[in-house]
DNA sequence: ATAATATATGAGTGTAATCGAATATAATCA
DNA sequence: TGATTATATTCGATTACACTCATATATTAT
């Protein structure tokens, strides 16, 4: 069943992490790995699972494979969404992490 | 994390059976299990998964236990709860359920 | 008191999910 | 070409989950 595929996507503090920075524009791996401190390889793996439940896309830039949220998806899943994205406003853990971040774009223009 | 707990409780198929059942009022255990066809311990089970993640309360009428969808969780999550209704109302197997429901509620007033 | 019914829970099993470390692959750069 | 970087994937270990069967407990009915 689709809802359950989206919502297992959804049931795991790593990938909502990365949902979170999503929201604010796409990203490529290594930032990922970077900002919330996680190996590269669970980053990987999360993210494709995001993308396989279709809650985000990808596209590759020369060597970095950038992610982004999937606007299909947001479309037809709105009032998740929304839900989604209040929580997240109102969560220290996820608005800490968008602080990371907004410090990570602050001081680096590329990756690593 | 509080969010991670009630997507996980939500991120099952039988779960989220016995929610589409009891959008339409409190049901016992043994209701639940001839409805969707599921084992006794089976449903007691995923019930208390439910009941754990705050989505779900009960009482306890003389050998029945009643359950039935915690108010508080549905204004204290209100567009997560709207979005499960709308994807519910259009899901042909939720919509089965419910149609069991309903035969099941027409021929016998008590349980098994 | 005994039997029957409703529910919860323990034990065991098989399968899913998560993770870190290592490796494979592809692209870039010197 | 050879080294470096970014990403995906494989492997092995560990843990979490869902399920069935059996048992325990509580309540009701006879």
């Amino acid at each position: 069943m689709v809802l359950v595929v989206i919502l297992k996507a959804l049931a795991d503090e790593n990938r909502l992490r990365i949902l979170n920075l999503l929201r604010k524009g796409e990203l490529c791996v290594c930032e990922i790995e970077a900002i919330l401190e996680i190996t590269q390889s669970n980053a990987s793996r999360h993210l494709n699972k995001l993308k396989n439940a279709g809650i985000i896309t990808y596209e590759k830039k020369s060597q970095w494979v950038y992610y982004k949220i999937n606007e299909t998806f947001v479309k037809d899943n709105a009032l998740l969404f929304d839900y989604l994205n209040n929580y997240m406003d109102n969560n220290s853990q996820f608005l800490k992490d968008l602080q990371r971040l907004k410090e990570y774009k602050n001081n680096r223009i590329t990756c690593a």
